[in-house]
DNA sequence: CATCAGGCTGTAAACGTTTACACCGGCTGG
DNA sequence: CCAGCCGGTGTAAACGTTTACAGCCTGATG
């Protein structure tokens, strides 16, 4: 491994000069830095990052702590996340937080000392955390997290605002039984659908039934379940609300196996608007989210904590939602 | 910031002791270890990995390089490789090399001295990297890359056979017309899946006609394209192999919209079998790829050549797909 | 001419670990 | 009773940087 001594010694310069040379260009002559400048190109010289961060304290890397990793969602909101980060100079270091895996608090600490900052998004984390895993003042931004009363950034999707739309629309095109196939069980994002949906019935003054909300997980296959589920109660919904696409998806399976026409017999919505959404049959009504600019806001939140964490107050920003029409809740062909 | 100092002067032993107490347990007296340890944790104390790697010159941690992200192939990659560091006690460090942005060089730089290892994926990766950018005998993983000289270990989708089965099955149905909506220009993946597809044309006895191959770019809006270029022909196809499922649900769709019906008037097959691949009308018939398995692979292929670096040589593996048989290609209802 | 400023450079001390080496008892075996 | 071993511990040196401080030289100012 080449260091900086090495190429000191190459440039006949001390060690000092030659590390002012490569980053506080202007306290050194400007021969001498050219001179190390192309000598620590010649030997490939990369500097050790660790004892840099030794120093400095400072790792320039910043971490992600994700839920499970699925399904398109997640590469987007990374990819906005990594180009946020890659243009700020930073590094991002991944790790998801899977069910059976090493707890949260577990990965939290395995970061510790790794990273300068963290994006944490655990649509089921409940609370307590900088507490105890964290360095306090670390600075930290919550996505789609529950609101708690942590002292962090938090950036989330109008989950409630989207469905609520969604659900205000479908009531406005007449339907009157309106079911919804919810997201999993304790999952943030699926409680504010829900709420969304409650609240856009309780508007259109409708009541609410609860053989039409049924369960599911955010899976196709949930969808398909779940829209089977609703088409045996006794007065079954003319329109469906799934809590997101691909559960949507998975809905319109299931009501073409079982002879029913979309959105002739029975109206169907979803959320997220993936790129797939207008190219199913019928193209799929949606809630659009831009899940890229989460990630980018999320990363942007960050590094203004972590470039000048002066006189920084604790942010909640949403992530505004527009209700996408298309054929499949009945409304007008697009 | 508690350092092992702190740890060491609060259990009042030496920090020699202390650090062996945390690691190398079986140094150090039962009483004393149980002791440094009980302080360490009510300190809360975490090791500075930067002085830690500045000494071991290790640090446990993998970069992963990626092309840029999109869909859920690469979130099931990250998956795999993230699962399969987890358990070894490694982070990834990852990084996405845009068209745009810095160059492969660059971002490789950037990881030098932050990882001990490396997955790169870059299906137009040309070949000459090690040279200059890295450290030589340093451990990189080859994820779907062109084949090269350089000494790396390498994983690949075996895009060329899976490509073929499914051209295989087209043409033994009877098809004699049968076009191919290609993966992204320049693209590994791409010219492979091309590649099975001539193949299987010969080995079926039927002649490569240039009109039936038209461009792609693996998006659902290249396969709308594509497939409405391919109606325009004057001999048109009656089947058609999108290279990969998103590009095949856009000519369903374009299909649909043009009036024809799939697979009567004609059939279509796609490649990675997605999730939503079996809830789309029809269901399509694909190339089923244990995306996640790839990345588990990359990584215990990392692994081993880190935890062990005696006696390694150079392995190429293939990782097998099957064809996935549903409705669109028209052979039988699944 | 003496002094001083300021541009440029070098010396050396930190940063938090790990670990080679030395040390110190107490025990065992001769 | 002594030599030697060994389990347990401490001291201090390294790892590769950055940077405070000091020093040197040149040129300008009094």
């Amino acid at each position: 491994m080449v260091t900086i001594r090495d190429v000191a010694r190459a440039a006949r310069v001390s060690v000092a000069t030659a590390s002012r040379a490569l980053h506080k260009s202007h306290l050194v002559a400007h021969d001498t830095r050219e001179a190390v400048r192309a000598v620590a190109d010649r030997l490939h010289y990369t500097p050790h990052r660790g004892a840099r961060s030794l120093i400095t304290s400072t790792t320039h890397s910043i971490g992600v702590l994700l839920p499970d990793l699925y399904g398109e969602f997640f590469s987007e909101v990374i990819r906005g996340i990594d180009q946020t980060a890659q243009g700020a100079g930073y590094h991002c270091l991944l790790s998801s937080v899977r069910h059976g895996g090493p707890t949260l608090e577990a990965a939290l600490r395995s970061m510790r000392g790794r990273v300068d900052g963290l994006i944490l998004m655990s649509p089921e984390f409940t609370g307590d955390l900088s507490k105890r895993a964290l360095p306090s003042g670390f600075p930290v931004v919550l996505l789609n997290c529950p609101p708690s009363d942590t002292p962090h950034d938090s950036i989330a999707v109008a989950n409630f605002e989207g469905a609520r739309a969604m659900v205000r629309h479908l009531a406005g095109l007449g339907h009157t039984r309106i079911a919804i196939i919810q997201g999993a069980e304790g999952n943030f994002d699926a409680a504010e659908r829900m709420r969304g949906y409650r609240t856009a019935l309780t508007e259109a003054g409708l009541r609410f039934a609860p053989e039409l909300a049924v369960p599911g997980d955010f899976s196709e296959a949930a969808g398909d379940a779940g829209a089977r589920a609703l088409l045996r109660v006794v007065d079954p919904p003319t329109a469906i609300f799934a809590a997101n696409d691909g559960m949507a998806i998975g809905a319109l399976y299931a009501l073409r196996d079982a002879g029913r026409r979309v959105p002739e017999d029975i109206a169907i919505g979803g959320f997220d608007d993936i790129p797939m959404a207008r190219y199913v049959e019928p193209a799929l009504t949606s809630v659009h989210v831009d899940i890229s600019a989460l990630g980018e806001q999320a990363a942007g939140r960050l590094f203004a904590a972590l470039e000048g964490p002066l006189e920084h107050h604790v942010s909640r920003a949403t992530l505004p939602t527009t209700l996408v029409v298309r054929r499949s809740c009945g409304s007008r062909r697009t």
